[in-house]
DNA sequence: AATTACGACAACTTTTTTATTGATTTAGTT
DNA sequence: AACTAAATCAATAAAAAAGTTGTCGTAATT
């Protein structure tokens, strides 16, 4: 015999997240009111930098790369999306717009929870706000990691930041680099395409990372670490 | 000298477009406010199936393909959206969603109202909502001979209004079946790709049309049309 | 003034995507 | 049961995109 709950195949996702496991039933019934659920396959835009945001998506399964648009074909690029993560937050909390674009790099099924919903659950539970502060905190640092590595390092430690990044989310996904081009991969370490290219060889030459097709496998994280930190 | 709104670009752009003319000089003040302007690229999507819809879309330049997404690779293309077309019209006045995708198949400018200035216009203006409505009842015909060419035509018939359809935006666009491909083409039609190739490669032999490349040119347009009405 | 760090361009190769064609299968119609 | 319309599959061809490499120019650094 099946609750009602457990037929609705929503409310099971939600349930599913850690990240909603702190909210009350009717916590949760707020947000599932005004929530939907949409799968985005790769290639589409999660965001558009600039467009008005009233709601903000939340990642079930499936990754996107989150940047920032420059002039033509110039852009910048400042993580990957994950299973759990948030994108728009800060447009429940302040400015309207997305600051961002985001694009699918698998397909992702995503939650849309409109953004009046989100501020009052969070107004109304401490935990879980505290959980949403954790993820400011932890994006705001990511922030200073980009900007401290645009301003102050060069293409070598460029690189070695962005393979480190990379590499940390190999462990969860593994075909990482597969879904990653190399001007994606310049894009993240704000470098033109044909540097990352040689950079990348002479990176392979010196035993650092093996390059296989696609994929980069990191031999000498120590040595990495090292350049990173040179700058 | 200038004024100050011949200095205020965006102004100038809210001007330019014919259906904006119609508006007092309040009413402008209010969409002016409340809309940003946003350059979508090739490839973009502005609108995602599903997404909650807090803003309108109005396109000042550039072309976008309008669709409906259904299962993995299947969608059906509804139209081009051309140049001072409204995408997400219905998002205001019912349902909060957009209940179709689109994406830009040239570089777009476009501007995006907040759908509460757009419903106080209207409410005010009734020249404005007449042209609203004309839209509207544009776009349901479109829709029912969407209707008609999936229900009771076959193949030549739906190649048939599908040439006919694009080759009607070709004055004004003359390179729109360069930036469309044939499973574009089929999506119009809703017809598979293979299909698609063969009856345009058949239309070509009875000389209906010419195949130059990507471009088509439309040999004789009454044949076609008789085969559009055949069905 | 020399060196370094890198982007930009051009030429080229490889890979991926799109287009094309024929053969086969399926479902509906006559 | 035969016929038709059209999708699907598989193989191939062609076009486009991505990746690679060398050369050169420029601006900042030493």
């Amino acid at each position: 015999m099946k609750t009602i709950h457990e037929t609705d195949n929503d409310f099971i996702c939600d349930i599913q997240a850690p990240c909603f496991q702190m909210l009350s039933h009717d916590e949760i019934e707020l947000i599932r009111e005004s929530k939907t659920q949409i799968l985005f396959r790769k290639g589409d835009n999660l965001t558009k930098q600039g467009t008005f945001a009233s709601y903000i998506l939340f990642i079930i399964n499936g990754l996107a790369k989150q940047y920032i648009e420059g002039e033509v074909n110039k852009s910048f690029n400042l993580r990957i999306v994950k299973p759990g993560d948030f994108v728009g937050l800060s447009s429940v909390f302040s400015k309207n717009v997305f600051n961002y674009s985001s694009v699918a790099i698998t397909d992702c099924q995503v939650f849309l929870i409109e953004k009046e919903a989100m501020a009052k659950v969070v107004k109304q539970n401490g935990i879980f706000s505290f959980d949403i502060i954790k993820r400011y905190c932890g994006q705001n640092i990511n922030l200073f990691d980009s900007l401290r590595k645009i301003l102050y390092k060069q293409m070598n430690g460029r690189i070695a930041d962005t393979l480190l990044y990379i590499d940390g989310l190999k462990t969860e996904n593994p075909e990482i680099f597969q879904l990653l081009s190399r001007k994606d991969i310049a894009e993240f370490a704000g470098i033109s395409t044909e540097s990352a290219v040689k950079l990348l060889k002479s990176f392979e030459k010196d035993g650092l990372i093996q390059l296989n097709d696609k994929d980069i496998v990191i031999e000498k994280r120590e040595e990495l670490m090292e350049i990173s930190k040179r700058g």
